[in-house]
DNA sequence: GTCTATAGCCCGATAGAC
DNA sequence: GTCTATCGGGCTATAGAC
């Protein structure tokens, strides 16, 4: 099982594969073709990418297969290959820019100026509003957490982990401060973290148990709401 | 992809392959001899259970091989299917035995001689303890369900939506007699649900940022008081 | 960059001897 | 019930023509 997925141990760099040095010096004979080329380079890159989340989303790693997602762009397998080398780099890919555009998202709670409150307030808001415009992103982080972290555990130490524990320092300083109530920080971040993640991850069930095809701005509008109360509830100290 | 899982739609039973009217015929021949086969049988089907609950959380569906599961249990993958008659039909054996599990340790939240404070904590404690225990069931759920449950959906309609509902239909009772306050009874079992899952679900990085090689007692302790204190200060009734 | 062709491997499942 | 053998198919990835 492992070996399968861990036979290709040197470093894969999630890069695109003909770098920018290539564009740089044919630039100066072909400057606008080549800039075409580049566009229509990345187009299909983002193309290729943003069916790749929505079927490593729902197949799973194994479960998907390149000539799938090749299909679903309308490219052949072959081509989606010479621009991801391999299938490890795609999905890799997937997950770098999922990170990207969660970090882009999440405001810092370390901001001194704003109260405790605020603060948990826009991250709540920041977290559901990336379930629910991201959703198979969401899901493919999920799966992977899940699964153990098997490909892409390094870059969630590094980039991941590190940002939490920011944040669990946080809430320990305004407990210190006597901004918040003495909860346990650690425990207060995985539940605002569940609690936002499952809006994507588990949208499947409760959309059963809602009867409705999605998800709606409602039931994030709602769910937004009872999250901030509960929060709020638990840090707020007691007369 | 799809044709891929759905190719065989006819009705896949995921009960023993070999009935036990086999064993009553045959029992009054050799009554001892059938005995002890049949509790060897139970006892490798059993085995075999275990090691796939294990390897379906490591690797999702089509990333576990029913060789790799059949190494691990010691016999050959076609003996595997002698018990199990495939993938698919495993599976599904695994996340009956899951579902089965996890009903039997959940008691209902409609016994109406207990306070729902009373109820909520038990209930919480239970789902923490089902996280806790049997960790990898609840991983394999989670994966079927993120990836749209396209295997699994009907059971979970069957059996898991109708459950949550009636906890729903409870928190609305508990709301119009004015046992608690009025807060959005289904997201708030959203929220109960996603915070005790992800103990389960989310372990690989909450060890991580605790820098531990697992979640110890104390954790799930610290946990369920926490989870607990938040949901009772949200139903709690304001003054 | 895109194509055809295919190597090389793993997989699920079956057949049939014992 | 367990074994050996194997079929048929899908997969990732590469080779090489254009």
């Amino acid at each position: 099982m492992l070996e399968k997925r861990q036979k290709a141990p040197e470093k894969l760099v999630a890069k695109k594969p003909l770098a920018n040095k290539l564009t740089a010096s044919a630039a100066q004979t072909k400057p606008r073709s080549n800039t075409q080329r580049e566009l229509n380079r990345d187009k299909l890159e983002a193309d290729i990418l943003q069916h790749a989340v929505k079927m490593f989303a729902e197949c799973g790693y194994e479960g998907t297969s390149i000539a799938s997602i090749a299909e679903q762009v309308g490219v052949s397998k072959q081509n989606l290959l010479y621009y991801f080398a391999s299938k490890q780099i795609l999905y890799q890919r997937v997950l770098d820019d999922v990170l990207d555009a969660w970090l882009d998202r999440m405001n810092s709670l370390a901001d001194e100026s704003r109260d405790p409150q605020d603060l948990l307030r826009s991250y709540i808001q920041a977290k559901l509003r990336f379930s629910r415009e991201q959703p198979w992103g969401s899901r493919v982080y999920a799966m992977e957490v899940i699964g153990g972290a098997k490909i892409y555990g390094q870059e969630i130490r590094k980039k991941v982990i590190p940002l939490l524990r920011k944040d669990i320092a946080t809430f320990e300083k305004w407990i210190s401060q006597g901004k918040i109530a003495a909860v346990n920080p650690t425990h207060l971040l995985f539940s605002i973290w569940a609690m936002t993640q499952s809006y994507a991850d588990f949208s499947t069930q409760m959309t059963l148990v809602l009867n409705q095809k999605k998800l709606s701005t409602k039931d994030f509008a709602e769910a937004e709401k009872l999250i901030v109360e509960m929060v709020l509830a638990a840090i707020s100290i007691k007369a």
